[in-house]
DNA sequence: GCATTTATTAATGCATACGTTAATTTTGCA
DNA sequence: TGCAAAATTAACGTATGCATTAATAAATGC
């Protein structure tokens, strides 16, 4: 538990913060539908708190892309199409191919690896099994280890917010896609390149990493006519 | 003047859009100095409205970060240290590189590249006279075009966020900087490059020309000992 | 029956009030 | 004089009320 995690422990959290989080997880788990309106009155009741809180973090998840405030029919939960899963992962690309780059320019000692080292493992023994979930939580730990690595908090957060917006179409095609064997041999690849100090070729077997991951994904939508998620 | 501009004419902006344009007004002019602090009640005051659309606006500002939210003391105007600023160019270099490449992989007719043309004709006329605020004008609507041509909103927003993190600093060095012919230069081979459908040689140059206008930025800051800006 | 006008309802942006509590000031003691 | 404890003040997160006005329902006219 660093500093900052302290602090935030130390206080409890606001109605705000609160229903950032609780909204953020009703959209993720489909509770709050794409394409559906909610009313600050309906969300209020729902989360057991005044409109103010709720009319704070609707601002500020509209500024997060997750959903859109249309005055007097209240937000409206943002589907994803597949042209704004393009664009998703045009920035994720450019940035994780940057953090790629970047994390191997640094002259990091073994011990920053460890989690990164553990995140493979993990889906290796998840691909042994074809436990997809488990596969996924830690294909996500490797991403944000990766992300840490670089160490640029304004990649980081970027990259949060974006993932955030395309995590119901991961979960929803999580089971339709083909093994991801290709995916644990490039995270091993790129691991060895960034120890290594290969900037340029970590930053090139991220960067097609993360091209091949976006257009799998998009071909995957099209194929089962998901136009929007 | 667009659908959605129109949309914005007929009806009035909130007062926690004003705010939000206020507020960040006063920060890029210095008005509302790096490092200082603000109540929720002097900004009210200041803004003549009350505490509620500030909040809000400060909820928003905090995000795009320009200034932190200090409970009990205020919201504190963020200084934008060196080290920002190589996060800040590392995430433009990586989105506007990609956005050169996304611009040259359309096929895109000349009438797409007027506003362009006209911006470097601008910026090539200001730096005959030396004129550094039309040419950092120009120099802006040029970086504008290129994302505009990209057509990637997401891409377009967070160039836009991070402009503004850094605009100070681009203000306070435009005279200390050398004259700007390179950048110039880059400008039309690239969109030279663009117009030709060449997506690496855009992205090279861009990225290039991107690098080098950080390095220098921070060279600068570095030489005058402006630590905090 | 349909279109237009009028009346009603309700959503929300905002102002204000209030309870909580962090920060500051005052008081008491060694 | 310095430090700790107690008292006071004020900042703010939130709840609530209100004015505005968009949306909907009802009434009217052809």
């Amino acid at each position: 538990m660093n500093l900052e995690d302290a602090k935030m422990s130390a206080r409890s959290k606001s109605n705000t913060e609160i229903a950032i989080e609780t909204i953020k997880r009703l959209i993720v788990e489909n509770e709050l539908q794409p394409g559906s309106n909610h009313l600050e009155s309906e969300l209020s009741l729902k989360l057991g708190m005044s409109r103010t809180p709720v009319r704070e973090a609707t601002l500020i998840l509209e500024a997060q892309g997750l959903l859109e405030i249309v005055p007097r029919h209240g937000v409206k939960i943002l589907p994803v199409s597949i042209s704004d899963m393009r664009e998703v992962y045009q920035v994720l690309t450019a940035l994780e191919g940057t953090a790629a780059e970047l994390a191997a320019q640094k002259s990091l000692n073994a011990e920053a690896f460890v989690e990164a080292e553990k995140a493979i493992l993990m889906m290796d023994e998840a691909l042994a099994t074809d436990d997809r979930e488990t596969w996924a939580i830690a294909d996500e730990k490797f991403h944000n280890e990766l992300i840490r690595l670089a160490d640029n908090s304004r990649i980081k957060s970027i990259v949060n917010v974006f993932n955030d917006q395309v995590r119901r179409a991961r979960a929803l095609t999580l089971y339709l896609r083909p093994s991801p064997t290709k995916s644990n041999e490039d995270h091993r690849l790129l691991l060895d390149a960034i120890k290594a100090g290969d900037a340029l070729t970590a930053k090139t077997i991220h960067t097609e990493h993360r091209v091949r991951a976006g257009a799998m994904l998009i071909s995957i939508l099209e194929k089962h006519k998901l136009i929007m998620v």
